[in-house]
DNA sequence: TGCCAGGTGCTGG
DNA sequence: CCAGCACATGGC
């Protein structure tokens, strides 16, 4: 078993070997966290995880713990999707770094705004951005700490609000993308193929191809696996790959996860490929 | 200091 | 359809 809902509020972790909590904050799918003595304050949405790494598990303690264990992707054998990933050599060494990442299943419009704001951007500066986003216009949560802005909440802002924000040029996308989340039936773009959800998203001011995947892989609704993003670090890792290998990697059922170990190593810790 | 960052929209060919 | 370019701004 890899873990179990103790009560409303709790989730214990015991497989570590698939459940990473170091690993998964930092692969670059997730931005609101904050290290704290023995592990993390998690914000996603309106809720809230605290999160405590002991010896032999991990502790989840949340206002809501099937929120969590959905977010977690808890359910999927990760070990599994490994043994499969392992075809590929020279994917070894970045699934023995960060085997114990997992694709989070994040919220639609979060996602959609994050990656909007990450484009060309560094992570370090936008997550202050997503931050000062959410303490200017999210709710206060009872521990202090602040929700994502709602959708209602985003559609109040103004370009130059987002300007003062530090979003630069992308405050007049951010503003026009949220109108059109606002016409957007998120239930109905799940049951899209792969082809005509990126055709759909891809129509979103401020969401190209890469941005594009990441919302197909990251938000919960679509956890399309099989869609792997290419930014400039997976980019170069990519270079050193021969044409065969990079094809069969990225027409792979999991290419999306294999990325994901892929940017854990060569992004965060500064790793060769192999 | 100049290059870079989980790129995209726009324009001209 | 595709190559080339502008774009805000802080991190390093």
């Amino acid at each position: 078993m890899t873990a179990k809902i103790t009560d409303a509020k709790t989730i214990e972790v015991y497989d570590r070997s698939q459940f990473d909590v170091d690993a998964i904050m930092h692969s670059g799918q997730v931005f609101r966290y904050f290290e704290r003595e023995g592990g993390y304050r998690l914000i996603v949405g309106k809720n809230c995880a605290n999160i405590f790494k002991s010896e032999n598990k991990i502790i989840i303690k949340s206002n809501d713990s099937a929120y969590f264990w959905n977010y977690f992707d808890l359910e999927t054998d990760y070990n599994a999707i490994k043994r499969e990933l392992s075809v590929f050599d020279k994917i070894r060494p970045s699934m023995d770094a960060g085997g114990g990442i997992r694709i989070l299943r994040s919220d639609f419009v979060e996602i959609v705004i994050s990656f909007i704001i990450s484009a060309n951007n560094n992570i370090k500066r936008f997550t202050k951005t997503l931050n000062l986003l959410a303490e200017r216009y999210g709710d206060r949560l009872e521990n202090g700490s602040y929700a994502f802005p709602s959708l209602e909440q985003l559609l109040a802002i103004t370009e130059s609000e987002y300007k003062t924000l530090g979003c630069g040029y992308r405050s007049a996308y951010l503003v026009k993308a949220a109108k059109q989340l606002a016409e957007t039936d998120r239930q109905k773009l799940a049951e899209l193929p792969n082809d005509l959800l990126r055709k759909k998203l891809s129509e979103i001011c401020g969401v190209g191809p890469k941005v594009c995947a990441c919302v197909m892989l990251f938000c919960g609704d679509f956890h399309r696996l099989d869609v792997a993003p290419v930014d400039t670090w997976i980019g170069k890792a990519l270079n050193q790959l021969t044409d065969i290998e990079r094809t069969a990697l990225l027409s792979h059922k999991y290419a999306g996860i294999a990325q994901q170990y892929m940017f854990y190593r060569f992004q965060y810790l500064h790793m060769e490929l192999e």
